[in-house]
DNA sequence: TTAATTTACGCAAACGATTTCGTTTCAAGA
DNA sequence: TCTTGAAACGAAATCGTTTGCGTAAATTAA
């Protein structure tokens, strides 16, 4: 079964002309006259012409699609980016084509490979937790692919970086808890690869130090399969609370941490934020009817989409060779609930 | 700034032979001696060629893609089949571009017209909660698009359906609630538009029938608007609880309206189970971590997914017109939790 | 030795659209 | 009357790939 549209030889013929002709009177140029031009338009609305891409593809040496790499679309900082993505690439006359790599280097070398061979204009790119090192991604820059690197950037210079205010929010997370008067706050940080992740651990410590608090190492865990098994969390949620000097707050680094922390709570009955304060990145649409209420760091993953997207098309459609740039930096922000808030009554 | 593959042209001109020659070598033509064949591929994996998909999409008539249109990527029920629909398609070789509707008519009619001008081998469509008329998915049907219609499914026959057990589900959803000791249970469905709204309504009378509770008719209210605005939601719940014979239980319908009620029963300070059994159509990761944890019904949206691109791309493949539609009905879960069963401690 | 066949390759058309370069026709200027 | 030139259109190349057909050289059969 073959969907078949209508191509301007199928006008040319009709009307006997030539397809030279058609594609002028199309494109409005001067060197036709009024009447034939009037002739093309007309029949050509009425059978709902429209061009074909993949002819213009060929002659322009470009497919107007951009290709996106992302660990997974069903998780809500992703779906979120990839409509902001969508929505600015749709805006600018391109569309995109989706890839994921399930949190794996090898699945995420394909991923790229099959972007290109797609012959995507270009590619908006966030590493997955598994990514240590950037030669996949800057072989295929050498080659002159347009490139943004979003979220889970890549930690080379040289490449245009969408990212949010990683150090200040998770500063300001911490700084969250203290200031609500938890004493000792832990870290639950995403895989010790990324670069998102170090921000943030830098992030948590600044805060700390700025209140004197001690660093203390054991209240820092890295997650670094990005919390795609729950058991990975709740050994580290384990190792936390089954030392001595257990921490009586926690700032989780992603989604994933957040949500499972919560889990392991609710199983191991620790009340929060009696027990346990807790600030998490999330975006989820859900945390304000959990119970306790969940206090989180929201990331502007629809505007980082956006803003992605349409540096990645201004680079596509530029003429000259990119020598600057850019690392763009978006606020994300604090919404205070419940489960950061000590009570007065608490059980 | 753009990134150049290298072509068959390329490979013939450094070989010194024609482009016959260097297609037929890759594609293991018996014409071709040994000895140039692997000259070519040689010198082809060397340079990491991967022929150009749009040349051969230009004259194969085919693009190896396929079109998907949803109301909204971030949605878990959505992104989850998007997820399907990704892994099925990619294991084909197609990949997917995706169209969102946005819960607008409007919107979906440029969608699918986007699409088809995109040339997309077929599409996967689920409609909006505004659509209550499929004129513009039959007109391109009619053109010889494939086409199959998955969860929010098109109300005519001749195309391909999948969908999960509405009926079914609502009705073990209802009945679950009436088994756990629930008197009078109320019904939120989503837009009275859609076929799947009609059928889990079907199923919730069925099932009160079944068990001789009346049929109350302000104890069903409609969603029109995908319950995109919380209030008309918010709206709903106001009419059931501020009835006299007010319900003491409700199913809800679909994802959006299934929080929403959880969010007005927070706010309203209404205790579930207590004074409000609950139980609804969910794919969310978090209605485990609620308090009550949130008995819902899971709709299997990866393997909708899946099943939909498979059936899809046979269509694209078959050589000849197809006469038999299939509707395939994948069974979906219910998941019992806290907040549909009356302990007998209730506050 | 000559004819027939096989081997191994090149030429050119095709897919749909754009664009450069002609070509024809007609009118105006010399 | 002849030249010039604009106006209006067509032919053909191009993008990268496949494929039917043609053909030279090499091999085999007669």
């Amino acid at each position: 079964m073959r969907y078949e549209a209508i191509t301007i030889k199928d006008i040319a013929k009709a009307l006997s002309l030539s397809t030279s002709t058609v594609s002028r009177s199309l494109s409005d140029s001067h060197e036709i006259s009024p009447e034939t031009k009037q002739r093309v338009i007309n029949y050509a609305k009425e059978n709902n012409y429209k061009p074909n891409p993949i002819a213009l593809s060929l002659k322009d040496k470009r497919s107007r699609s951009i290709g996106i790499v992302v660990s997974e679309v069903a998780n809500s900082f992703f779906s979120q980016s990839i409509n902001g993505i969508e929505s600015m690439a749709n805006e600018k006359g391109y569309n995109v084509i989706i890839a994921q790599s399930k949190e794996d280097l090898e699945r995420e070398i394909s991923a790229l490979e099959f972007l290109a061979s797609r012959s995507v204009d270009g590619i908006l790119v966030s590493v997955s937790s598994r990514t240590s090192n950037f030669d996949h991604i800057k072989k295929l820059y050498d080659k002159k692919m347009p490139m943004v690197s979003f979220d889970c950037v890549v930690d080379f210079e040289g490449i245009h970086k969408v990212i949010q205010d990683n150090l200040i929010a998770a500063y300001e997370g911490a700084e969250h808890l203290i200031k609500n008067g938890f004493k000792k706050v832990a870290c639950i940080a995403s895989s010790s690869f990324l670069s998102i992740t170090t921000e943030r651990v830098k992030g948590y410590i600044a805060a700390l130090n700025k209140y004197n608090h001690p660093i203390i190492t054991s209240h820092i865990e890295y997650i670094d399969h990005a919390g795609l098994i729950a058991e990975e969390i709740f050994d580290a949620m384990d190792k936390l609370m089954n030392q001595k000097n257990k921490p009586d707050a926690i700032l989780t680094c992603s989604d994933r941490i957040t949500t499972n922390v919560m889990r392991y709570c609710k199983q191991n009955k620790i009340n929060i934020p009696g027990q346990l304060g807790l600030i998490g990145f999330s975006n989820l649409d859900l945390t304000d009817i959990l119970t306790p209420s969940l206090s989180v760091i929201r990331q502007p993953a629809y505007e980082m989409g956006r803003k992605g997207a349409e540096l990645l098309i201004k680079m596509i459609e530029s003429k000259k060779e990119i020598t600057e740039f850019e690392t763009i930096v978006i606020p994300s922000m604090l919404i205070e609930r419940e489960s950061s808030v000590l009570t007065k009554n608490k059980k």
